[in-house]
DNA sequence: TGCTAATCGAGACGGTACGTCTAGTCTTTTT
DNA sequence: AAAAAGACTAGACGTACCGTCTCGATTAGCA
């Protein structure tokens, strides 16, 4: 137990104690889980991790810099490439929405999206973190236009964009389920985007 | 002024007073406008309408119900009619996110939504209020499909969603501004649902 | 037992609630017995009371403001009336001793007296109390004066400043035992303050 | 400036450094001039001592042995000797009320005083040092019983007793600025002890 | 016409969480 | 071996809201 294990724990000195660290990570992913976005609060991770509230709030200054400092600790989606467009971005999205419906990958996201509505800086965390996974998600667009499956005039991240809105709309929507609707989403992409034969 | 309305305002007897409703209705609404969702609370709202807390938990039972009838209250964006599907649909995505930048609807939606992830009433009337505009919306595709225009294999939600996605993700990601980026999204869209010519 | 009683005990509406007052000032006065002035904070008395936080800061805004009413509470010390000056001053000054020594009132007024020497509006409200009580020993001076036992000239407020001096020193000293003391000290004043017997 | 000083200071090695030593005094010093007793915490010391709170605990078990150590650095204010008890006590009396108002000591004692009502070490400095006081001051009444002044069955620590009362109240309630009340209070006094002529 | 019942503004209630401050302890690093 | 520095747990501070409750005034509609 992370409980057990926090008792007694001390400062090892002039520097940060990284197990105190992992510690509060670990309670607010419990908390998280357990109660939700509706019962997560500083109070509850400090009591959860044995921590005094002076420590989160020296290294994580906001909810949303912990939220987003456990939602990264979470093992992150892969892109698939098996050298066809379509089944690499339906692969990806149906793992994308497996992940969040299986883990509680799903509900750290949406707490850091809705935490986004009203806090600044997790506002900012939010988009430096869509930024870099949209660049992420682009290069399977890429490689296919590499490959001639997709015309050279496509905007990567602006495919990438519609991928990443279907998924946080299912999230937020608290439909996970619609492996259908994915397929069928994912079909009408790739067709709108794919090279015309013999067009150069 | 609505303080000054409200000023004195008092019970009307053994029914319900639709000036008070509707002064915390306003209040609601301005509240949302200059301390956004943030600043969005219902003790806010009393204060700012003069009205009673319980009263206002007398009519709307949570903070969703009511940020619920405020955004029901904001005149909607209508689909366009251009006879033309990719013109259809650009419209009225214009339209719709240079509403929820230039109006505070955009705020009370995205309220909504934030609400929506830590509860329930709020999630729920989100989901038939989406269900509601995803049909409306999916009107736009049925017509592009009886004339010709879009293949009869399309399923009209699931395109509808697409562009809400599209929306929902600009709205929460606090890009309201990006028309480049609207006008390929649903070129790309259009293109993947257009009917072959010559197929059935 | 008064948590017993507490347990329950709610709102009665758009007025103080006298139960509230009277179990947080119980209360107050059971942290100071039990754990003294060190442990003495408004958080512990609101555990203590059932009562919130809020409450307590209502209607008493400052440690200080609760420690008075506490203290004024107890019984207050009679001034005797021997009809001889140096009798009803050192039996006053006894029985104030005493009654500190021998009841919570010793320990709530020196947390006062402590309390004012960091606490403005403390310092205040003690100001305001020495002023009353010292008006009230006065009057046994003047009574005096009235008998022709002191002499006419004598500030009797000064008189009895030295008599409650004399009263804080010993309380704040932790010396509430020396009886014999009270006594010298009393015939010292008394004598310095007595009418010359055929002077006018 | 002390802090210029302390800017950069480092240990000395395997023995007290009296730099940090002296600059721990002055800042508690400065503290308790600038914040007053209410601002007055280990915290804030080190702060201004650039010193680590470790470092004050070492030396100064507590709050309480600092203020002491603070206080005793200060100057005393000495007994005068003008060959008449009267005068004696009104100057002492007066010079010290000066003193406690127009340096920092006057913040410091009340301190040491307040620190005393909930910490036992304070208290048993503070009793230490009262009867080296009290002894102190008795003097003065000697030398008047000496000169035949005042009564042989007189006790001087009484005396010397009501004079540092009169002292404490008055810095205690914060009106060290009522000279005539001195004057009045030690006319009392003396007339009070004063040998009767002729009386053996 | 007089009673009942529901509504209103108002604001107190017990609570929870906020973000900051200080207490006193502990350990690493430096001299 | 001790000083310096800063992290650590713990918990109080005073404030903002939460959702509930009662009050006293008000008035519509039933009796």
């Amino acid at each position: 137990m992370d409980e057990a294990a926090a008792r007694g724990r001390k400062s090892i000195g002039a520097k940060r104690n990284p197990e105190s660290a992992d510690a509060i990570v670990k309670a607010a992913e419990a908390v998280l889980r357990e109660a939700g976005y509706a019962g997560f609060s500083i109070e509850a991770v400090a009591r959860r991790a044995r921590a005094g509230k002076p420590t989160i709030y020296r290294w994580w200054p906001s909810k949303a810099a912990l939220l987003i400092e456990v939602y990264q600790r979470q093992k992150h989606v892969e892109t698939p490439d098996t050298g066809n467009i379509e089944d690499d971005l339906a692969g990806f999205l149906q793992n994308l929405l497996a992940h969040w419906r299986d883990t509680p990958s799903g509900n750290i996201f949406r707490s850091l999206i809705a935490e986004a509505q009203s806090d600044e800086t997790a506002a900012a965390a939010l988009a430096e973190y869509s930024n870099r996974r949209r660049s992420h998600t682009g290069r399977m667009i890429e490689r296919a236009k590499a490959r001639g499956e997709v015309a050279a005039d496509v905007d990567a991240g602006i495919v990438a964009d519609l991928i990443a809105s279907f998924a946080w709309r299912h999230l937020l929507a608290g439909r996970l389920d619609e492996d259908d609707a994915v397929i069928a989403a994912v079909r009408y992409i790739t067709r709108g985007i794919r090279a015309i034969p013999g067009k150069v």
